[in-house]
This record gives structure tokens, sequence and C-alpha cells, in this order.
DNA sequence: CCTACCGATCGGTAGG
DNA sequence: CCTACCGATCGGTAGG
């Protein structure tokens, strides 16, 4: 959870995020949300405009961290091989997903309960994320980097590893995040290499 | 979906299934289930007891069938290595969750709106058998045919990899389900493993 | 399998 | 941020 929210806003979001991540959006009402915060469900929307809007807020703001997580691991020099490449990349998703799991598995599995213009657009922000990852596996193998498979299956394989982690991560738990984060980058780059490098 | 089915009672789980991993759950209605059968929604009552109950056959007769895969892949002989075990054993998987992908995804999803006894019943058989793939994984490291790893994340790594598959796959896409399920392999053990076998 | 209906809860508004 | 309230929809029952 972000923690210590400056504004009211900000609170209502940090805490949807955790019920939304626990119990997911539709079985969460806006007067649970309310609760949490020691006030009555329609005070709520002299903060918020509706649940929607809180939802999309939370789901913008986790696509725009990885999004920005994935450009600068992507500022390696041109040098670097494809291995380090995808490790950036994981490691950086690794760090942003253990930063914030509730903001993280919201943008992962409630996503869908966006509708029009929003749902569209982070599908698309989505499907870029993981083209970014693609290419990287697909310019490795061509390279001669990385073994020869079908980069999107590998993509989908790397990323579902990636995704189920926001929901399992406890910020208490028996590893640190950097020490998952190198795990899961050994593992990653491992199952697309011939040899650990 | 598990096509034709026999008896009213079924085809309402399979629709339900249908819904339930397109929209989740919560965001189901039981007016939404009966629309799909072109029935009224208090009609569906005499088949079923509760909207409840038709997510707990859902999500218990999946388990059963990850279950019965796990099963039946652990009867590889003794002289089998690791690797071929944890192929075996991700093989198995994949060749359920592309079968049924709504039962699965519902499977995955969705038991977190199980309540009570049944809620602790499926989060125990899951993870037992998480923890199947964690003593392979184990096993293997200790013979010395897995590179030495946390088993814990490695198991972890490798079931969010295959969990995620359901949400994606399609019947009519465009890898054959026995081809996904090499691939899924290959990549898994490659990721335990120095060279690939 | 239908019509008619139930109490509870939903997201949200009015008006302080 | 509160009280009071709205129409809509929810899961489910009664009684054919």
């Amino acid at each position: 959870m972000a923690t210590a929210a400056p504004t009211r806003r900000r609170a209502i979001e940090d805490v949807a995020s955790a019920l939304f991540r626990e119990r997911g959006y539709a079985a969460t009402s806006v007067r649970d949300i309310a609760r949490a915060l020691d006030i009555q469900g329609a005070s709520l929307y002299s903060h918020v405009t509706s649940k929607a809007d809180v939802l999309w807020t939370i789901v913008d703001r986790a696509s725009t961290r990885f999004e920005a997580a994935a450009e600068s691991a992507s500022q390696l020099p041109p040098s670097a091989g494809a291995p380090d490449r995808i490790r950036a990349f994981i490691r950086a998703h690794v760090l942003v997903a253990t930063a914030d799991p509730e903001l993280t598995s919201v943008f992962v599995h409630e996503w869908r309960h966006l509708e029009g213009e929003r749902r569209s657009a982070i599908l698309a922000r989505r499907d870029r994320y993981e083209a970014r990852l693609r290419y990287l596996i697909a310019e490795g193998m061509s390279a001669g980097e990385l073994l020869p498979t079908d980069p999107a299956i590998a993509a989908s394989f790397v990323l579902g590893a990636l995704n189920s982690l926001a929901t399992w991560y406890r910020p208490d738990g028996r590893l640190p995040a950097g020490r998952i984060a190198d795990h899961y980058a050994d593992l990653a780059v491992r199952s697309l290499t011939e040899d650990h490098q």
C-alpha cells in the first residue's frame, strides 16, 4: 500500500486498492470503502465522483508506473545483450509490483470492470507493455542470444508469472523484494536461454 | 466450454462458467445466467439452490480435474528424473486448462468468493497442488538434477505462468493446446535447469 | 418453468 | 462530512 496518503482523495484510493485486491471491485461497495475510513458512504462523494472513477485512477496510476519502469529499464546501452535487457525489464517489473501489490493486483485483475474508452485504452496499454517484452525476446532470438521459441508464447509465460506475484506477495514475507526480483529474473532468463549467464 | 451439457443443471454451470470468467462472479447476476439460457431468473432455482452453490460446483470440479491430472502425471516410473516429472506435471496442467478454460479460469480467480468451509477447503487443496510441484522441484535440486534455487519461489513462478493461461487461451487460437503444452513445459523445465534437455 | 413478489443492498443525489 | 432519501437491482421464495 502506498503509505501515509497526503490527501483524502488519495486515502480513499489506497483503501479502495486494498479492498479491490481482497474482494474484487464488484464485490466491494462504496460503503465498504467508507467504513474503512470511518465515514458515511455518501460522504465519499465529496471527494470522488464515482466508484468507477476510483477504479480508473488506480488502474491508470499502476499502468503508468509499469510503463515508466519499462522505459527506464530500456535505457541500457545498446551493447547490452538480450538477456541483460530482459533481466532489467523483469527486475523493474517485480520492484514496482512489490512496492505496491494492492495497486498492481487491481491493475492486473480488475481492469475488466472499466467501461468504454477507458477499458479499451487500458487494454491497448497492456498490449503495448506485453509487446515490449515480446520484442526483446524476438530480438534476442534473431541475434542468436536466446533459444528459438515462439516469442508470443514465451512473453505470455513470463508475464503470467510476473502478474501472479502481486497476488501472493506480502511485504512481511520471507524474502525481500530485491531477492524475489533476482530469482524471477534468473528463472525467466534461464527459461529463454541454453546456458545460464 | 464443456460442450453439449446433458442436463439442465449442467447447462447452467457451463453458462455460469463462461459468464464468471468474462465478468467475474460478483458482477454476474443470476438473471444474467438465466437470460443466456432464455429462461426467467427465478426459474434457475428449480435446478440450483443458490448462486454460491453453482460457484462451488464449478470450482470443485476444476480442482478435482487438476488433482486427477497431477495424480496421473505422477505415475512415471521412479527411474524418471525430476525434469521429466516436472514436464509431465506441466503438460497435464496445460491440457486440463486448455480443455476447459472457463472452468479453469473460474477456479483460478473466483474461489475467493466462496465462504466458510468451502473457501478453506479449496484453499487447502490449492496449497496441496502447489506443494506437489514444490516437492518435485526440491527433490530435483537435492538429486542435483535441477539448479539450486528457492523451491517455493520457483513453484510460484511456474504456477503463475500456468494459471495465466486460462485467461488468454482461446480454442480457435493460433497454436493447438498440445503445442502450448510443449512450449510451457520447455520454458518451465529450462528455467530450472542449466542445460535444456 | 412462470408470474408475482420479498427484504436487502446497491451507487448515487439533495440539501445542508 | 452528515442525514435523509432515490430508483434500480440483487439473490431468493411462494405458489402454482
